[in-house]
RNA sequence: GCUGCCGUAGCUCAGGGGUAGAGCACUCCCUUGGUAAGGGAGAGGCCGGGAGUUCAAAUCUCCCCGGCAGCACCA
């Protein structure tokens, strides 16, 4: 005699264990054509699963959330069902639902091409059209693993091994076809509608373990409905217009080419916004009481020996052999016996160095030290991505030596200066997260509580939220870190805030502390932008190139519309230009039409027009970016406008 | 590093066993035109690199290098 309770608080009676469909038909006709599953008590289940026991329930549509994950995951099902009816020898394993759509990985020997797609899709839709029923089995373990090794699918098999002793073993068939799932789905194919397009094709490794096999991964998005699917479309589309490495190009900010694979040429348009960034992270820096320094890139293995990155971190750092290159006999050109060298992959050991010079005194403490670091680590060349992942980069590093009583104090300072930063920049949706102790671990429990807390109570005094990603620290300690949202959506690691009392100890760091005796000092590894390349790369795309314009490489464009007006457009200019403003003055013998168009894809702020009346009335015709209006402004009005505006975040 | 796709002019791309193509950009000429492409002419490529097959390779095969996507990596 179950009592279901609707979200609503509505409750209904039933005499015999009830079924979602039998509660989406006591409710209304209309309902019990939408449902697709129903909630228990919070729990998703098939619309054909029955409880006795009283309960809270929803039903769940389509138009839910839960309906679209449903959807996604049923697709991924049906992705699966269509491989196999068009190409028998190809064993599944699995097929999540991951954001914005899904994906199933097949073990094949032939591999897919995208140009089956269109094939797999049209299957699909068949199967979808056949509207094939959902039907769930609970089978022995032992008979589950028997009945998929007759099939040939080992990989199943294989999952069914290392399910939990007390899992029921879930096999869901759609018509004739069938799959090992832990559900729940759909009641039928038809459910799933058709808004759904095959994607992408890469290799994945079984199980995410690069030891193992190479299975083929299909994506694919899938959706409540057409328009859905379409506006996803678009937004990819979007995405791709803002895409940094396209941007570089046409607005001239930087290239990379494979004689420095990994590296980045900067422009001049592209270092003058690095230029100003620095500039505006130098200022900030010093605003916060830290010192710079400038630490060598090449430095001898002992060093790194010591402070252990040679045993840790030497497959990820370039090597050069202390001797002179022999180009001329046919021997080695380097002497085996040579000394060996490291081209530093991190600024940490080096600002240690600093700290060592001279007796350090508690007074002296904390101890912020920055430097632009250049560094350069030899990625994996398949992780190597446009500015974003580069071998050699610029970290806004800094280390702070500093007393264990003294580390809240400054985690928070920390805090204060990365957030008006963030919020200087631009971006609004910053957040926090503190990773903990992960499995691999030095150090006793004890110590690890002692670190944890120190940052998390200094957050909490800060009044800051965060996020806790347990097993995400580093070896050695715990670590913040920032995560930016962007303009459209996506989430990047920028900040990083990171406990080190073992480096100070390999290194030998220490003060002399108030009763005389020697004490280690603990680092804090931080960096507010990260690399000075990604930070760039992220400001480009979060832009879509339309710089703020303290950053904007050009901040205005003066033009003419007939030749008459070049003396007035140069004195423009020059006037501009004398007030510190970086500005262009174009007096090509073309169209005003096609300056516009020419400027506004270069993504330059402003475009100050130049006509014969501009020139008698000494104004200009200011066109901004992305806006079809033009405003006539004298030359002093525009020229304090436009100053106001190009003046840096931190010195308004 | 692994899997798949790709590499032709500065950019975007077409072509495809037998003199290499388009649009935009570039240079010159005409045009002086009021806010997102005026008109004309010209120049520009060892078809990513190397080897092989062939009378003949940009085109087919193999090996490298690089790019893109994903995976793995990112103490």
């Amino acid at each position: 005699m179950p009592t279901i309770t609707l979200p609503d608080g509505a409750e209904r009676q039933f005499a015999e264990p009830v079924s979602g469909a039998e509660l989406a038909a006591d409710i209304s006709k209309s309902l019990a054509k939408k449902a697709v599953a129903w909630k228990v008590d919070g729990e998703l289940y098939d619309l054909d699963h029955k409880t006795e026991e009283d309960a809270a329930a929803a039903i769940v549509t389509r138009d839910d959330p839960e309906g679209l994950d449903l959807i996604r995951h049923d697709a991924a099902h049906l992705l699966a069902q269509a491989v196999q009816a068009l190409y028998p020898d190809t064993q599944v394993t699995i097929g999540p639902v991951i954001e914005d759509g899904f994906y199933y990985d097949f073990a094949r020997e032939e591999p897919f091409s995208t140009e089956d797609f269109e094939r797999i899709e049209r299957k699909m839709q068949e199967l979808v059209d056949a509207d094939l029923p959902t039907r769930k089995e609970v089978w022995p373990r032992a008979e589950a693993i028997a009945r998929f090794e007759a099939l040939g699918e080992h990989y199943k098999a294989e999952l069914i091994k290392d399910l939990p002793e007390d899992e029921e073993i879930k096999v869901y068939h759609h018509g004739e076809w069938y799959d090992l799932c832990r559900g729940p789905h759909l009641p039928s194919t038809k459910h799933i509608g058709k808004a759904f397009k095959l994607m992408k094709l890469a290799g994945a490794y079984w199980r995410g373990d690069h030891r193992n096999a190479v299975l083929q991964r299909v994506y694919g998005t899938a959706w409540t409905n057409e328009k859905e699917l379409k506006q996803y479309l678009h937004r990819l589309e979007e995405a791709e217009k803002r895409d940094h490495r396209k941007l570089g190009r046409e607005m001239d900010l930087f290239h990379l080419q494979e004689e420095a694979h990994g590296s980045v040429f900067w422009h001049p348009n592209g270092y003058t916004m690095w230029l100003e960034l620095e500039a505006y992270i130098r200022r900030k820096l010093s605003k916060y009481g830290y010192v710079e320094v400038k630490t060598p890139q090449l430095i001898d293995a002992k060093l790194w020996e010591k402070s252990g990155h040679w045993g840790k971190y030497s497959q990820n750092m370039f090597v050069v052999p202390d001797d002179v290159p022999d180009t001329v006999s046919d021997g080695a050109v380097f002497d085996p016996e040579a000394k060996l060298m490291a081209i530093k992959p991190m600024n940490c050991p080096a600002h240690v160095q600093v700290f060592n010079q001279g007796i350090k005194s508690y007074r002296d403490l904390p101890l912020r030290m920055a430097e632009f670091g250049c560094c350069h680590r030899n990625e994996p060349h398949g992780a190597l991505h446009g500015i974003m992942r580069v071998r050699q980069f610029t970290q806004d590093d800094a280390h702070i030596f500093c007393r264990w009583d003294q580390i809240a104090e400054e985690t928070k300072k920390f805090c204060a200066l990365a957030s008006s930063v963030y919020e200087d920049l631009g971006f609004e949706d910053v957040r926090i997260a503190l990773a903990t102790r992960p499995e691999m671990r030095i150090g006793t429990d004890e110590e690890w509580d002692r670190m944890e807390k120190v940052l998390a109570d200094a957050l909490t005094e800060a009044g800051l939220e965060y996020e806790v990603l347990a097993g995400e620290g580093a070896f050695y300690a715990p670590k913040l870190e920032y995560h930016l949202r962007d303009a459209i959506g996506r989430s990047w690691q920028c900040g990083t805030l990171q406990l080190d009392p073992l480096l100070p100890e390999r290194l030998g760091a220490s003060y002399v502390d108030e009763d005389g005796s020697k004490k280690r000092p603990v680092m804090l590894h931080r960096a507010i932008l990260g690399s000075m390349e990604r930070f760039l790369g992220i400001l480009i795309e979060n832009h879509a190139g339309r710089m703020p314009l303290w950053l904007a490489p050009t901040q205005a464009v003066v033009t003419t519309i007939t030749s008459d007006a070049d003396g007035y457009a140069q004195e423009v200019a020059d006037t501009l230009e004398a007030a510190g403003l970086r500005v262009k003055a174009d007096l090509r013998n073309e169209k005003i039409n096609y300056k516009v168009r020419e400027h506004s894809n270069a993504k330059v702020p402003a475009i100050l027009v130049c006509g014969a009346r501009e020139a008698e009335e000494r104004t200009v015709s200011v066109r901004r970016l992305g806006s079809k209006e033009t405003r006539t402004v004298s030359l002093d009005d525009i020229k304090a406008s436009l100053l106001e505006e190009a003046t840096a975040p931190d010195l308004r």
